[in-house]
DNA sequence: GCCTTATGTTCAC
DNA sequence: TGAACCTAAGGCT
């Protein structure tokens, strides 16, 4: 269940485990099987990630392309080999180490010119220093759909997920139903170096926490605390409890099939 | 043990 | 807009 600093984690972990390895390549599963014995025995040039896509580059022109969805989930370990559990769908064995990965929505080999059309859908991903902010401003800008629709939206914010959707729009005080036309290019551009800091820390500490110093109940003087997906967070499924800075009730709603959380106070418009 | 839920995307209607 | 995809964890019994 990752966003996108996950994937850049596993993208570095990948690429420290197995960079220059020819690597035993298998399908446990069954169900990527023609695309590990295209794969196996090839060599891994590099992994690198573009939003939440994995995209793991062999010699022969040939890019492994991994997305987790909802529900996929690497895990990796050190030799010795131990019998797949469960639904293991990709089996990567290297010299030292192996990784297998279960329950991805996307697994599946690509050619350079797909890849080229994968990064060509999807809009900057604020953890990559060669992401272009204004192509997001660009679609944001003319837009009538929510900011808090938008920022889900991969083909404007790559890698941005419901975590960083919801935080990013409290810390800038917009109102997440707001239209994207009426976000200013100075909000977006601070909520944009704002994402790129956040994530950046999401990738260097593998949690997400955005609480300012300032708010942090730690510093207050109260019991330290970690919300459920393991980081210290401002409004995310914090629903029916008192806002960190105002203390009025965060509040929850359905926006598009996914769940919102955001302070009627501190996001009033 | 069973039921619900989840940091996501795509496709059909 | 809703369902399907597909796996694991947590809450409930």
């Amino acid at each position: 269940m990752p966003e996108g600093h996950v994937v850049h984690r596993q993208a570095r972990r990948i690429s420290r485990a197995f960079k220059g390895q020819a690597l035993e390549v298998s399908s446990p599963q069954g169900r990527f099987a023609d695309g590990a014995a295209l794969l196996d025995g090839s060599t891994i040039l590099r992994a690198d990630a573009l939003g939440k896509h994995l995209l793991v580059d062999f010699d022969d022109d040939r890019t492994l392309h991994v997305h987790l969805g909802l529900y996929g989930k690497w895990t990796f370990r050190k030799a010795p080999l131990l019998e797949p559990v469960g639904q293991v769908r990709l089996r990567l064995v290297g010299e030292t180490a192996y990784a297998d990965l279960r329950g991805p929505t996307a697994c599946e080999v690509l050619t350079p010119d797909q890849v080229e059309a994968l990064a060509e859908r999807i809009g900057p991903d604020p953890i990559r220093k060669d992401a272009d902010p204004e192509r997001a401003w660009q679609r944001v800008h003319r837009s009538r759909a929510p900011i808090g629709g938008l920022l889900m939206d991969q083909s404007v914010f790559a890698g941005v997920g419901n975590i960083y959707r919801a935080e990013a729009l409290y810390r800038a005080g917009i109102d997440p139903y707001r239209p994207g036309r009426d976000v200013s290019r100075e909000e977006f551009m601070v909520m944009w170096a704002d994402l790129v800091e956040l994530m950046h820390d999401g990738v260097r500490k593998g949690r997400i926490d955005t609480v300012r110093e300032e708010h942090s109940p730690r510093a207050m003087g109260r019991a330290r605390r970690r919300d459920r997906h393991g980081g210290e967070v401002y409004v995310y499924r914090r629903e029916g409890r008192e806002c960190l800075v105002c203390g009025t009730e965060v509040v929850w709603a359905d926006m598009a099939g996914r769940n919102l959380y955001w302070c009627p106070t501190c996001q009033a418009h």
